[in-house]
DNA sequence: CCTCGACGATCAGAACGCGCATTCGTGTGT
DNA sequence: ACACACGAATGCGCGTTCTGATCGTCGAGG
């Protein structure tokens, strides 16, 4: 999952980010309004963490161009506490959540993994398809009962394919959300994980549809 | 919009419904977890309201059985302020927002607006003509509800086709899109395809247009 | 109405390129 | 120093795509 975190001042932001990447979301982090605009208008975001108090360009406006320009990506607005009307105001502008500053980093997580999930219109934590079964918050995954120990790509991978179940997920938005802006897109690592989650998973659970992508089905 | 508001205190029910049927909304109010749960299970609606704190039937307990049900409507949950870990636990259970009590009206519509929203904004990109269906974001085609395996470019070909519905498509026109810049003319690949297409999903899904190119008709 | 010409449909084999497995090198954490 | 995870490179197998030839069909004009 990719997230970008726009945030002008450096230690939080730069805390964000370690916390985020420790807790599995490739990100990228933007220090001022134009730079995280700019970003948000032309990558791909499974969420969008955005602090209102910027300086230069302020976070409402922000906000406000990505839904003009029809972004739809989740957004989670920072709000200083107590300034409710700000909350309101966010809201409306588009924001998905808020959370009030300072906050418990881990609330900020639960509340991305929420928006994430509902993004993708899942209900529950917990991610299955056939016997596989991966739970979002302790980040386990089980098949038939039996746990699997699968490496941080190999989870990221698997992931992003149970959030998409059933719609075919092409090599380049897997990298895309997979990792952080630069990276090289002519390697073929995608493959190398596909299969090796198949090794560990078993052959059946990703389909390739060829020259599309892949798509992970629930079986009938 | 329709609302349903499970809150086990009458005063505070009875205000809720007051005002959210003042901001539009049509209101069902459920005044104990059972009653709400069954609601809940028949009914469909845009959003729900749930108070964690009931009698009986816990609220958490409630929207686990919903969501253990298939149950995906957006799930408001108010809880105690301050106790976060409870709101970790709610979303993490599949509520997608909470309001801590006690909480200005203004601030619980604003976020159910942005629920509502954020809801049908997962409306998928459907072409269908006649009993054929394409699902643009998951990339499958049906045909009477039957998936069918197409290729990538059997693919390419009906999507554009359907994305051009009841206009007559040149061979061209076709070549143009489906490859990138420079493309042997002189082949007879469209019609190949054509030919594939109408074996996998029936013969009258393209109509050819003698001289001019192919069409594909919604049927009377 | 029949004939002929042109266009489209279909088929099978060939060429192509995608995806897979495997190995190896590098980096990182223990 | 060692183990492990990750990513890069390689060759192979097979499904997909393309080509060219042949067959079928439609329509206009005699």
């Amino acid at each position: 999952m990719r997230v970008l975190i726009v945030e002008d001042e450096p230690s939080l932001g730069q805390q964000l980010k370690n916390t985020l990447e420790g807790a599995g979301y490739a990100i990228d982090l933007a220090t001022d309004g134009e730079e995280g605009h700019f970003l948000g208008s032309t990558e791909n975001y499974d969420a969008i963490v955005l602090d209102l108090g910027l300086p230069e360009v302020d976070g409402l406006t922000v906000l406000d161009r990505w839904r003009k320009e029809g972004r739809t990506a989740p957004v989670l607005v920072l709000t200083a506490r107590d300034s409710w009307s700000d909350k309101v105001a966010g809201l409306d502008a588009g924001a998905d959540d808020y959370v009030a500053k300072p906050f418990q980093t881990e609330e900020l997580i639960a509340r991305l993994r929420a928006l994430i999930r509902r993004a993708s219109g899942n209900a529950s934590s917990e991610l299955t398809a056939g016997d596989v079964r991966l739970d979002t918050r302790s980040g386990k995954v089980t098949r038939a009962g039996e746990p699997v120990k699968l490496t941080a790509q190999e989870y990221k991978l698997l992931s992003y394919l149970l959030h998409h179940k059933g719609k075919v997920v092409s090599r380049t938005e897997l990298i895309e959300h997979i990792y952080d802006q630069d990276f090289d897109r002519d390697s073929n690592t995608i493959e190398v994980f596909v299969t090796r989650i198949r090794k560990k998973l078993g052959q059946d659970v990703i389909t390739t549809i060829r020259g599309l992508g892949y798509s992970l089905e629930e079986p009938a």
